[in-house]
DNA sequence: CATGAATGAGGCTTCATTCAT
DNA sequence: CATGAATGAAGCCTCATTCAT
């Protein structure tokens, strides 16, 4: 890029110097991803972190201010992958489609695979959710998140006289933290393997349904 | 107290040995569970928890093998309070009485105060037991008797045909975990005040009461 | 030696458990003093100074906080022996004495017998003393408490009419900077042994002498 | 400059090899400068330097082989400025001139000047001048040249007849290191301004002039 | 020449644990 | 039993210096 003609031709249109920095800082970042899923981030030590990453421990400084530091920034590359989290792929169409229990279904059955995909990384999170005060933060958002998410979604259900609920905001709470503690058991404790959620994804499904949908919908006997 | 004839009358000469050394033990143990609460595991050092009880470092080591174990101990202490969880006392009587409904919102509002009495510790649980194998399987086993007892309350209640549910551990699990997951979050994620958890035990127990005994109420119609 | 006769009867009233304290704590005193003569203070390490104490380093940090602090209760130790510095031991009957020319050569010599007691300290303290907020407030304390007692017999000299000077703080600020100049030049820079300070403390002397109280006795021409 | 017929004319194609090597050097001295008199020697690091110079740190390994030998460059550069330090431009005129006492004056003025006009760097000069030996080199023989010249004057005087020492580098020594060690107080430890360096300039004087030449002038009695 | 990423020795400090009294 | 001084392994972090580009 520097010397288009020169020396440019071909390939690497990267940055020369950058380039080697970025992967240090990757491997880095990776290593550090690894040891923190495998040991926690209490037994992780720094040095740990770079001789994993087979860098030297003044290089870990170099792109890190501490261990701390560099589990936030982990954080928050993973957090736009979870930020759909529970309902929010779910539509106002589903609403009025004819296949809202598939939908709901569909939903927390997302939730697990979100935590079986990434399963050391979110059991880091929730641990250290409590210890340090932006990691909490940032848990809180993400749930935040998709409880304003479903509530949103139940305020247009009862607007669109589908259910009957009064307070749309604790039945989000609810559902989503009764999801959330249910895929966790199931996949970070226990270890099920996929086939194994079933019972439990239609088990959440049903209750979710029955209590949100199933006053307006049973007068008619369906 | 414990040897009333042999050696509570009188001016207790120099404190009869035993005494004494349950004595210590038991401040060291207060100590441990204030500083537990307070700081956390890793942040609470031995040396702290010696210096918070008013005994030598030595004597510390005297009573427990290491800092560990006196959390183990602590939590095995705590654990008797504890396993009356959830629906422990959920009687069968209760079952075919006429409060159930009652019935279950109290066994869900003795679950947030559970959790209120001892927040601390409580936390401390959650955050170890990830971390330690032992503090792991306590509170798995914690959740499990939670399951077991709700698992037979509802197989008793299929039995009498008030419910029509076709898996009882899969729906005891869920809502166990939901009315757990609630209630961390309320009492200690948000600590909201006790008035302020009456809507989410309210729709905790309709979403209970109408997922497994709602079936029931229906029978006309199906 | 530490239990006599029966227990404490006779001597060593001294306490037994902080006994050993107080060594272990002496001896980094000692070796920390050693260490920071011989090597400046950059250049000695806790650890040095540990090792050269024969303690561990745990033990370095059971009684000082830092290096640093532990300077500074060096520095405080040394200052008292060192407060009777410069004029400190002039009294004012030197004053209306018949040999206070001697007085004052007696004051000079003993500021540099005081460098030449503690050479490596004294420089210590100087090289520190634009570095460390806490040893130049020392300093300048101990500088500050010369020049006091200097004016303060200038004053009761001017009071008696010995002199006419006019600004007793400054001229005193000047001979005592001017002494400790020299003699720091002597002892601790050239080195000097004693005997070749002789030339430059008669030469302080006459100055001092000609220029405080060569005024009033000039009326009459000698 | 340097070049003005070779290179100055044009536009300096790419500007001369030597010349962009020349500027990078002086920044590197510029920035070194500055920070050894803001932060002091060892709270500077090579790296801080070249980023205050904003070149590489490889650049400042190319010139200079490390942080040390950097810092004696600088007091060589300053040395000249300083070299005509305390009764450097004393003239022998001045000795039999009519305004001998002002001329004493100028020259102590001179030596306040002279620190004030490099506070910080000064400063560094006396706190290194203990741990390097290249710098107390520097100082002494900076104090050494001082002490030279005024001796060399003191020993005209004496061939003139104008004061009657016995040994004039003792005395040189004296009034040297006094007029330092007074200069040194105010202007860098007490930081006063110029006006208020006054009383202590004349008193200085004072005591030079009655010492020196104050036994010559006597017989007369003023 | 300039660059700046990488290195790693070495300093600082903590704290679980031991052991002589 | 109680004491608490002593231990030292182990973690954290800095910064002078090198070297490939």
């Amino acid at each position: 890029m520097k010397y288009p003609l020169a020396f440019g031709l071909g390939e690497t249109p990267s940055l020369p110097k950058q380039e080697r920095s970025r992967r240090t800082r990757e491997k880095l970042i990776q290593a550090a991803a690894q040891l923190f899923e495998e040991r926690g981030f209490e037994k992780t030590t720094s040095n740990d972190i770079a001789a994993a990453a087979g860098v030297s421990i003044g290089s870990f400084y170099a792109y890190f201010s501490d261990k701390r530091q560099l589990l936030l920034l982990l954080f928050e590359q993973r957090l736009a992958e979870r930020l759909d989290a529970v309902f929010s792929n779910f539509t106002e169409e589903d609403l009025i489609g004819n296949d809202l229990r598939g939908c709901i279904e569909r939903c927390i059955h997302r939730t697990f695979v979100n935590k079986a995909e990434t399963p050391g990384l979110t059991r880091l999170i929730y641990d250290l959710a409590s210890k340090d005060e932006a990691v909490g933060a940032l848990c809180r958002r993400l749930m935040d998140d998709s409880v304003q998410n479903l509530a949103a979604l139940l305020r247009k259900a009862i607007s669109l006289n589908l259910t009957s609920l009064d307070d749309p905001w604790v039945t989000a709470t609810t559902i989503v933290y009764a999801v959330e503690a249910v895929a966790r058991k199931c996949v970070l404790e226990d270890e099920l393997p996929e086939p194994a959620w079933k019972p439990y994804i239609l088990c959440l499904t049903d209750m979710t349904y029955s209590f949100v949908f199933g006053r307006q919908a049973r007068p008619t006997c369906r």
